[in-house]
DNA sequence: GACACGTGAACAAGGCTCAGTTCATCGAGG
DNA sequence: CCTCGATGAACTGAGCCTTGTTCACGTGTC
């Protein structure tokens, strides 16, 4: 699918005009740029999160001709899919659907709510019930604890890379 | 950044109150969703394409215990950066500012052609023009054509699978 | 409609991301 | 405001993605 099929997807979910579906998404786009090219990251929870991520120069290699090439150190606009985006995509989950926005609400609203809602919300915490039920059982959980508190002070070369974004 | 600062940002962008911009948002993210969900590639030209990418089965390992885990196959959702997103990440082109819907199409349109697409497209071709005048001028650039030709048709195991994207 | 640019395919190797788990904090939605 | 779920950090090793280049086709914008 490309930018004008999806303006038309849009539109209806809208029920605007693709003018207006244009600019909707010409301006969410716009502002997602905005967002990453200032360093900041943008986290819309369950889609995911776009962030710029650097990179060091690096000798990179042309794969036709096997020549390295020096590659200088850049930014890169990265995305890293949320939670909810990975399970829909996996099955786990599945998406309202949602037809024109006259139905959307009435339908969003009920279809959030009750079936599809109860139904993976049923299947999830039962792993975690099961885990959780595990791990407060045995002594070994207060060992994995104990382990873990020492290693986060300890100085991580690749923490403060991070937290700078 | 976070979901609602978004859609205050995105408000002001198009002009609109921030339920319409949530309205706006939310349709922009389920659409992204439903085409992804539906293993459908969405190209959204300069920006990136979403796509399903497919996971075959592994053993995945916990690295907090090294305890070997069993990963089923399953499709994740992936995001790939577009050519003007990447340039302005980088910071090899710039994008227009935008503060307000008002002043967005007139600003957009005027700052979009006059200034900040000239300076760009002044530094690519000009960079494709003396790669093309090297490859065109040495005997060698009609070897390598040649040789690719033929690669082109030899039966790629991998073009299949991202053909069905 | 026209033109400019973006996209994808192919190539080899290196760098980057993610799998599970736990816990604490934060964000979103009702 | 409250509740529930998402997110991030930390851990190791395996798999995935990207780097440049060229060319042809497709897309988007004016």
């Amino acid at each position: 699918m490309n930018k004008a099929q999806f303006i038309e997807a849009l539109a209806a979910r809208l029920g605007s005009d693709k003018k207006t579906a244009t600019t909707s998404l010409d301006a969410v786009l716009d502002e997602i740029y905005a967002v990453v090219v200032k360093g900041e990251k943008l986290t819309l929870t369950g889609f995911g999160a776009f962030e710029k991520r650097d990179r060091a120069a690096r000798i990179a290699r042309n794969p036709a001709t096997g020549a390295s090439v020096r590659v200088k150190k850049t930014s890169v606009p990265a995305f890293r899919a949320g939670a909810e985006f990975k399970a829909i995509t996996s099955g786990a989950k599945k998406i309202a659907k949602v037809p024109a926005k006259k139905a959307a609400p009435a339908a969003k609203a009920s279809a959030a709510k009750a079936p599809a809602a109860k139904a993976p919300v049923a299947k999830a915490p039962a792993k975690r019930v099961s885990a959780r039920s595990v791990a407060a059982k045995p002594a070994p959980a207060a060992k994995a604890r104990a382990a873990k508190a020492p290693a986060k002070k300890a100085p991580v070369k690749r923490a403060p890379a991070k937290r700078a974004g």
